[in-house]
DNA sequence: GATAAAAATTGGTACTACCATTTATCCAGA
DNA sequence: TCTGGATAAATGGTAGTACCAATTTTTATC
């Protein structure tokens, strides 16, 4: 027979993806104080109680602080305790030449997919990473992990792949480390930064014309791009 | 001077040790269900606020779960850490196509890597899972869904990066459940199998032949083989 | 201008009421 | 006796309000 299972969706629940997706596409950056409860239980129309528990359950899970008379702030992954993955890079069980790999056969056709069904709000999210990244070139000469990583996990959303989208969640720290080492690298070389920035557009332009051939490509030359940059120095 | 550790003992918190603690020292087995809220309320003289937190905690760390309308009951370390992915197949919010895709990305690049890494071991190993799934098939007209797991988990392993491992780890689960169904579809097609079987026959002589061009071929037309498989009927 | 007091902001607790789901119970009808 | 439905009870989920506690900002006072 094979019937449909019913579910049942908890308001908190929601609230949770809700903020959750947030953090990751990078309207909330890591450091960053979010809006208070009351006014977000305002703007999404439900009780403070709900918004609570949401928060809740992202500040167990390690992605929000909270701190009293302040306000509640997007953790840093880079003090986030408990991520198997980071732990087994700091013991140099891992590398970023293996994280490149990996990211190599998720992104391409994470890409591809996003080139096939982004819609309007999703090509938004893309572009806003994408002008947060050239703007943080422009002004002060080098780009923010943070943007980066939002550019790579709005494709991600786009996808609309609910096991790739999980997939990438557990990933995000681990992405985020490796970013960040990587632009690190490339600090003060001008001329890599550009190529990246021009590598990023690239690959929005090839989602925005909908030629998912041109996207994976785009993506594929990107991450080979910077696999060779830290081959070879 | 080393004066005050000061102590911001939130009430929540002092219920959440006092949970914790009855669990950890088996007051609540794993499998019981756990005092209502209204009563621990009402036992520890707090408020049900706080014991609703302190014991949201426990359910987002994984030690306690919630069933609308029965209770909280402590859940078994079996099922405990993360398998938020079989969860989420269960809920229908992640379809087997959702899988498919995600494998698609991931393995193509895996058999690339295991073609240029495999060692003799690896080689033995793979090849052993593929025997027993012919094995399989001519003793029993089927193929068993663990030979097939392992065929693909073995050429992973190949890749010696601890990353892509670990992803996999995270993912055998949902992968077994997918593999499981695809066979039972396919299930008395005896010409499907045998594509099948040869589909993995191939992608292994091309990691055993070192050709990652071939590897990653024969991967992608396996998993795109099953795709339209299921597409179609 | 410096300092203390007051106000505003924001997370934390408490309490109450009610909704939603599950289970148990009882009862009428075939 | 069995079936089906209605009812009630137990229990987690939401909502709303009020207030407490800590922090920051503003204001008042000297």
């Amino acid at each position: 027979m094979n019937l449909k299972p019913i579910k049942p969706k908890r308001i908190s629940d929601q609230v949770f993806e809700q903020i959750r997706e947030l953090i990751y596409k990078g309207s909330f950056k890591p450091g960053q104080q979010i809006l208070p409860e009351r006014e977000l239980a305002l703007s999404m129309a439900v009780s403070r109680t709900s918004v609570r528990n949401a928060i809740n359950k992202l500040v167990t899970m390690g992605l929000l602080e909270h701190r009293q008379g302040q306000g509640t702030f997007v953790s840093s992954p880079d003090n986030r305790p408990g991520n198997p993955l980071a732990a087994a890079m700091a013991a140099d069980e891992a590398t970023f030449g293996d994280l490149l790999e990996v990211r190599m056969g998720l992104e391409c056709n994470a890409a591809m997919l996003a080139a096939q069904r982004a819609t309007d709000t999703d090509l938004k999210a893309i572009e806003k990473s994408l002008e947060e990244m050239e703007d943080d070139l422009a002004t002060t000469d080098k780009i923010g992990t943070g943007a980066d990583a939002a550019f790579h996990m709005a494709i991600t959303f786009s996808t609309k792949n609910p096991v790739f989208i999980h997939l990438m969640h557990n990933f995000y720290d681990f992405l985020f480390l490796g970013i960040k080492k990587n632009l690190t690298h490339m600090y003060m070389d001008r001329e890599a930064l550009e190529d990246v920035i021009g590598h990023h557009r690239a690959i929005y332009d090839a989602i925005q014309r909908r030629s998912s051939q041109d996207a994976f490509e785009a993506m594929r030359k990107h991450i080979a791009y910077v696999q060779e940059y830290f081959s070879t120095r």
